[in-house]
DNA sequence: GCATTAAATAACGCATACGTAAAATAATGC
DNA sequence: GCATTATTTTACGTATGCGTTATTTAATGC
C-alpha cells in the first residue's frame, strides 16, 4: 500500500500503463466482460509485454481484471451483487472515517477541503451540472476518509471506488437530483465539526446506505446487470 | 481479488515466488525493516528476476513490502500505529461479517466450521497450548467473515492479518491467557445463532477492540516497536 | 456430416540481454 | 582530511527470445 514512485524524473513504463489501463477500464474504453490479450495492450499502449503484465498484476489485485492466461485479461463487470459488495465495504469504512474525524476536534482550517467540496456540491446542484457534482462529492468522501486518518482504509476505498466508478458514472444522469446527497453530506460535516462522533458515524452510514439501495435500484430497473 | 491459477497442473514459479516470500515474511525470516535485492531474493528462490518482480509487485500491493529502486525490496514493520489502522479496518469489516452472517439466519450446519474452531479453541486453552490456540482462533474469523459472504471484505480481512501476522506470533505468549477471546467468540457465535445482528456486531466489535488494546500495549510494554 | 487424430499456430511464463541511471569507488585538488 | 570530480560498478526496467503448452485448424476415418 505504499506509493512508490521508480523513477524520480517521471513515471516508469509499467507505472503509466498501470494508469493508463485503470483509465481506459474507468472510462468504458476497455469494456466490463472483455478479454485482451497481453499483446494487444502492448500495441495499444505501445510498449512491450512486460510492463504491461506488471501493470495487469498490480490492477488484478485492485479488482478491476482478471489475468486469464491465453483466454486475455478479462475486465471484470459490476453486478448489483458487486455493488452491494462494494458498498458495504465503502458504509463501513467511511463511517469509521467520519466517526474517527469527529473524535480527532479537527480545527476549521483542517476542514477546508471538506467544506470546499461540499459547497461546490451545492453550487453544482443548483446550477443542476451533474458532472460537476459528481467530481466534488468524489472529492468530498475522498477527503472524509483523509480526514479519519486510516491511511489503509483510505486505500481500500480508492479501490473500491474505482470499482464502481463505471457504473456511478452511468447511473450519474438517471438518479434523482442529489439534494438528500447534499443534506447528508451537510450533516456529516456539521457532526465532525462539532466533535459529534456518534453523529457523524450515523448521518454517514445513513447516507451510505440510502446510495447504495438508490444505486442498485437503478441497476435493477435499468436491466443494467454488468458494469 | 479474483483468486487466479496460471497452469492448470501446478502453481507458475512467480505464484510460488508469491507464496515463498509472504511465508517467509510472515515467519520473520525475511525481517521486518530489512532490503533485499532483486538478485538476492531471485537466488535464494532459485529462480530468475522476472517472477521474483512479480511476486514483490503483487506482495507491495497486499502491503507486506515496498519496492525500491536500487535500495532493495523492504519488508515493511508494523508500528504500533500500523497496529491500530489495521485493527480498526478488521474491527469494521468483521463486525459487519458478523452482522451480516446473524442476519442471514444460517442453518446450524453451516456454521459447524465456526463452532469447531470455537471448539478447537477451548480444547487448546485447557490444555494450554498457544499455538493449537492461535490456529483455532485464526480459523474462526475466517470463517465468521466467510461467513459474512462478502468475498470483497473476506480479501481484505485476509490482507489485514497478513500485515499483522508476525505481531500476533511474537505476542502469543506473552500476551494473558485468552479465556476473554473464547468467551467474546461464544457470545458472538451464540448471537449469530440467535440472529441476533445487533448482539452479533456488537460482541464482536467489542472483542476485537478489547484484542487491539491488549496487543497495542503490549508492544508498548515491550517496547516493540516495529515488528 | 461428425468424431477423432494429427499438425500447425499462438499465447504464455520465464530467462536473458542490454541500455540507462544510480550508487560506489577512485582520483584529484586544496 | 575533506570536498569535488571522474570513473567504474551495479541495479533496474524493459525488450526480446525461447521452450512449453494450450488452442485452433486441418486431415482422416467412419
Amino acid at each position: 500500500m505504499a506509493r512508490n514512485v521508480r523513477h524520480q524524473a517521471s513515471s516508469s513504463t509499467a507505472q503509466r500503463a498501470q494508469t493508463r489501463l485503470r483509465d481506459m477500464i474507468l472510462a468504458g474504453e476497455l469494456a466490463a466482460g472483455t478479454d485482451h490479450l497481453e499483446s494487444e495492450l502492448a500495441e495499444r499502449l505501445e510498449m512491450s509485454r512486460t510492463p504491461v503484465r506488471e501493470a495487469c498484476v498490480l490492477l488484478q489485485g485492485r479488482g478491476l481484471l482478471e489475468v486469464r492466461p491465453r483466454k486475455g485479461v478479462r475486465i471484470l463487470p459490476v453486478s448489483p451483487a458487486d455493488m452491494e459488495e462494494i458498498y458495504d465495504v465503502l458504509t463501513e469504512l467511511e463511517t469509521l472515517a467520519a466517526r474517527k474525524a469527529a473524535e480527532a476536534g479537527l480545527p476549521e482550517r483542517a476542514l477546508a477541503p471538506l467544506t470546499r467540496a461540499l459547497d461546490d456540491m451545492e453550487t453544482a446542484l443548483a446550477a443542476d451540472d451533474r458532472a460537476a457534482w459528481a467530481d466534488a462529492d468524489q472529492r468530498f468522501h475522498h477527503e472524509l476518509v483523509r480526514l479519519g486518518g486510516n491511511r489503509r482504509a483510505m486505500d481500500i476505498v480508492e479501490m473500491m471506488s474505482d470499482q464502481v466508478a463505471r457504473a456511478r458514472q452511468t447511473t450519474l444522469y438517471m438518479r434523482p437530483a442529489p439534494d438528500r446527497s447534499n443534506a447528508d453530506h451537510r450533516a456529516v460535516l456539521d457532526a465532525i465539526r462539532a466533535g459529534d462522533a456518534g453523529r457523524a458515524a450515523a448521518r454517514h452510514r445513513a447516507h451510505r446506505q440510502y446510495a447504495k439501495a438508490m444505486l442498485i435500484e437503478l441497476l435493477k430497473t435499468h436491466r443494467l446487470s454488468n458494469l
